[in-house]
RNA sequence: GGGCGCGUAGCUCAGUUGGUUAGAGCGCCACCUUGACAUGGUGGAGGUCCCGGGUUCGAGUCCCGUCGUGCCCA
């Protein structure tokens, strides 16, 4: 036994985590069998970004699970992963180094980068193949990895850090990579020409889970289409005029009795004079501006559903670049509509409405004043200016979006999991049944997992992307941009008759979507990933469920016909004192590491696992002064504990109090083993913690002066107070395993993060019941409680004596008293005290202290 | 517009299938240096459980509605 004269927190940490390595106490055993693992698919942070609060509160949620089941016996998968593969870092290298990625460059082994930092402002950036732009990707990287690590050590995750990956790595790529492709060889991956949702700024398409919509002003501009069969005009209201050189039809509800005459019939678009059907369909919105509405290529994704449903022709007018395209389009045939149309070619869409706006209020077709309204408009959430939907040609995998019976068996998905809170299902259901297409995974962008293809040319030198070359997936992973199909040669690379490498890069969601695939080595190591999946636990914010969770589940549907978890654990927000979410641009963003330093890495733990599930909580720095209190309280009556005498531990306790406080404590290991296992730690931690600050306050209170003694009595309180605190000591390891830690070395041997969760057999072996526990222990410290408040009230020590005591209480209550008469005159220091029976279960007691002098 | 949360003490929250007099911590006030702990201890004040109906012997808890607030989706 080891007990420090003086017991701090001060620096556990450092020296824990470096026993902790050592030890290789969170090692998962790669021996275990699937039943007894318990596998956690950690989210992997994005690492260009920092950590921040957020993090520090949803790890803490699921350390504390993972730490309750290694207690329990389980064998835990807990890896962490970096997510560095995106935009993000794509940015942050392109600026650090000086280079940009061109995918048609070829690698250079011996390439080194301009810069390190300090970029000249004046730098043009170099152009490098993905090979080498990945290289230094990894450099950069590798440098937050190692303080994002050094962070999440420090707040005691229980990570095996050997099981560490990061979503550019090689493995991850080749796992990203053999899933497309079997996703291609099964037909649940495909190509298409289709309308896309398209970012201007980042020249890429993006996909509707990266959707959102923001209010922006805009304004209805009426337009005056002119019937064909010259009986007048036909007025539409329209938010985006620059579109009338792309409108294919004008398209109004069928019940509409307004319009039901013109069904069938065309009119001709102002300006530009190109005759366009009036067609029917039900989404045409009666109530909305006049009724009828023109349906172009494409102004959103209704004029998408409208131009496939109602099969009308393609007019394209808006480039990838966002501006008009330079030629005249083919079917503005008319002298005054070519006129019309060059003002407008190559503007950006703003110019353009304002330049066809001046025309059409000039030609009259235009009446009124544009009328101005807030609406919804779509965006890329990364970007900042509205998207446009422009035809490409894309990769898709499926996700129900198309297919009912896809769909359904989704939905179907999401009732196998247990969802905490369980609430949070709606979430997923909801986005389920709202998909409106296929999951888009191309993007048009460099650095990311490559799109495993290439495509053969013909003697024209023009691509066959209906029949794409595909590696084998002991060649992965690979990058068509380098890489040669086998059968070629590199000099064959863009000649007739040779091939060309597929140039996209897949969506970053489509390699975080195989995080159980990558941290459970699937492709290389498919013993190790029979131990682990299903995984037993995603635990992710609730914002995420439209992409992560969802893309995960369509991942493991495909593959592994199966969900690839048990459960998931939504965790809720940060918000700041004033109920805001945290965010760096309000400025109200606290550091992590400060916290540590001044409160203590457990005392964050414990704010963080006080907030239920799914819950957002308040940041608050009170409530990790209530943890730092609650660590310190824990090393103190442990050091009290250990330092009340010799325990012999054949001895059983006997006294009726000790095994009334012992029984108390074993229904509080019930309840926390329950709710732990229904994933509320946070229940768990209040019941600990609400029986501990009684054990200090009363039970030590009043059998320390008995602990102190010899004999029988003694042992047994000893022993009662040794088996509270083994016990006490376990409970709270998962939330606070710094402390706890600590204490458990100076009396045991081995970590108690690998001990055994306490069960009531511990607490309860060889005593004999007592009965009703609950209420012996009441009526004792209910009698204490008066004492105490006299004692107070009189401005007197709680070390006073009393004289005399007089208690009412019922027959029960008093013999319960009576068995427990000596430990209350100790702790309440009464020199008389005496009974009279009633029939109310309150107890009174009438105080009497001795005279002060 | 649809879906899902939340509304309990000044603040942050708990309240498990309905069950005596609604709890905790922080903050506040007063007192106490006692042999584990002043990084402490003891006690006190403080609530119309958002509002209105309903079910029930009994509602903070279940049902309906209103209001407020937040998130997701359209």
């Amino acid at each position: 036994m080891n007990v420090p004269e003086k017991p701090t927190l001060e620096d556990l940490e450092p020296r824990l985590m470096q026993r902790w390595e050592a030890e290789g106490v969170y090692r998962f055993d790669r021996s275990a069998t699937r039943d007894s693992v318990f596998a956690v698919d950690t989210p992997p942070p994005t690492v260009s970004g920092s950590l921040h609060m957020g993090h520090v509160f949803s790890y803490t949620h699921t350390d504390t699970l993972a730490r309750f089941w290694r207690m329990c016996g389980k064998s835990v998968f807990y890896p962490m992963g970096w997510d560095d593969n995106g935009l993000p870092t794509e940015r942050r290298v392109q600026n650090y180094f000086g280079v940009s990625c061109d995918p048609s460059i070829a690698y250079d082994p011996n390439f080194t980068p301009p810069f390190r930092g300090d970029v000249p402002k004046d730098h043009r950036a170099v152009a490098i193949s993905r090979p080498n732009f990945i290289a230094l990707c990894e450099e950069l990287t590798h440098q937050d990895e190692k303080v994002f690590e050094d962070l999440f050590r420090r707040l005691g995750l229980s990570v095996d850090w050997s099981l560490l990956y990061s979503t550019i790595s090689d493995h991850a790529r080749k796992t990203s990579q053999a899933a497309f492709l079997r996703n291609l060889s099964r037909g649940e991956a495909y190509a298409q020409e289709a309308p896309t949702l398209w970012d201007v700024d980042f020249g890429t398409a993006v996909a509707q889970a990266e959707l959102e919509d923001r209010e922006r002003p805009g304004a209805y501009h009426s337009i005056a289409f002119s019937r064909s069969d010259g009986s007048g005009d036909v007025m539409i209201a329209t938010t985006r005029p620059e579109l009338i050189p792309s409108c294919v039809a004008l398209v109004a509800h069928p019940d509409d009795p307004r319009y039901q005459p013109l069904f069938g019939k065309t009119v001709k678009t102002p300006l530009f004079g190109v005759e366009v059907p009036v067609c029917a369909h039900e989404l045409a919105q009666i109530d909305k501006g006049t009724g009828i509405a023109m349906i172009c290529t494409f102004g959103d994704l209704t004029d998408v559903i409208w131009w496939r449903e109602l099969q009308l022709p393609t007019r394209a007018v808006i480039g990838r670049d966002g501006r008009l395209v330079k030629d005249t389009p083919e079917w503005i045939t008319t002298s005054a509509g070519k006129d019309a149309y060059a003002v407008l070619a190559g503007l950006k869409v703003n110019q353009a409405q304002q330049k066809i706006v001046e025309q059409l209020r000039a030609s009259g077709e235009m009446h009124g004043e544009p009328e101005k309204i807030m609406h919804p408009v779509k965006f890329y959430e990364k970007g900042d200016r509205p998207l446009e939907i422009v035809t490409s040609r894309q990769w898709y995998i499926r996700n129900g979006g198309r297919d009912e019976s896809l769909r359904a068996a989704l939905l179907c998905r999401g009732g196998e999991l247990a969802w905490h809170p369980d609430f949070m299902q709606h979430r997923y259901s909801n986005w389920v049944e709202g998909l409106n297409g296929d999951w888009l995974i191309s993007r048009q962008r460099y650095f990311g997992v490559p799109l495993p293809l290439w495509y053969p040319l013909d003697a024209n030198g023009e691509p066959n992307f209906d029949k794409p070359l595909v590696p084998n997936e002991s060649q992965l992973p690979i990058d068509p941009s380098t890489d040669v199909p086998s059968g070629f040669t590199e000099g064959q690379r863009g000649q007739a008759n040779g091939f060309v490498g597929e140039s996209d890069v897949m969506d970053t969601w489509a390699t975080s979507s195989l995080t159980p695939q990558i941290a459970g080595r699937w492709i290389e190591d498919p013993d190790l990933f029979g131990r682990m999946f299903p995984m037993d636990v995603r635990p992710q914010g609730h914002d995420i469920i439209r992409t992560w969770l969802f893309a995960t589940t369509v991942r493991s549907h495909f593959e592994h016909d199966v969900m690839p978890w048990r459960n998931a654990a939504l965790s809720g927000w940060i918000l700041d004192p004033d109920r805001k979410k945290m965010s760096k641009s309000k400025g109200n963003v606290v550091t992590p590491i400060d916290l540590f330093d001044q409160y203590g890495s457990d005392a964050v733990r414990y704010w963080a696992a006080s907030a239920r599930p799914g819950v957002d909580t308040a940041f608050s720095e009170d409530q990790m002064k209530v943890g730092r209190k609650l660590a310190t309280k824990l090393l103190n009556v442990t050091k009290f504990a250990l330092g009340i005498g010799d325990v012999d531990p054949s001895v059983a306790p006997s006294h009726a109090i000790d095994v009334a406080m012992l029984a108390r404590l074993a229904e509080v290991v019930d309840d926390a083993t329950r709710a732990f296992e229904g994933f509320d730690y946070a229940r768990a931690l209040e019941r600990t913690e609400s029986f501990f600050w009684w054990f200090c306050d009363d039970y030590v209170e009043l059998v320390k002066t008995r602990g102190y003694t010899e004999g029988p009595d003694a042992a047994s309180a000893r022993a009662a107070l040794r088996r509270a605190l083994s016990t006490l000591q376990r409970l709270l390891a998962p939330h606070i395993p710094f402390a706890t830690e600590e204490v458990w070395s100076w009396w045991q041997n081995g970590s108690i993060h690998t001990s055994t969760w306490p069960t009531r057999g511990d607490l309860l072996d060889g005593t004999s019941t007592v009965s009703d526990h609950n209420a012996h222990l009441d009526a004792v410290c209910a009698v204490l409680a008066v004492i105490r408040r006299t004692k107070t009230e009189a401005k007197v020590s709680q070390r006073a004596e009393v004289e005399h005591v007089s208690v009412s209480a019922t027959k029960v209550q008093i013999d319960a008293i009576e068995k427990s008469l000596e430990d209350l005159r100790n702790a309440g220091a009464i020199a008389n005290i005496e009974f009279r029976v009633h029939d109310d279960a309150v107890i009174t007691a009438n105080v009497r202290l001795v005279e002060s002098a």
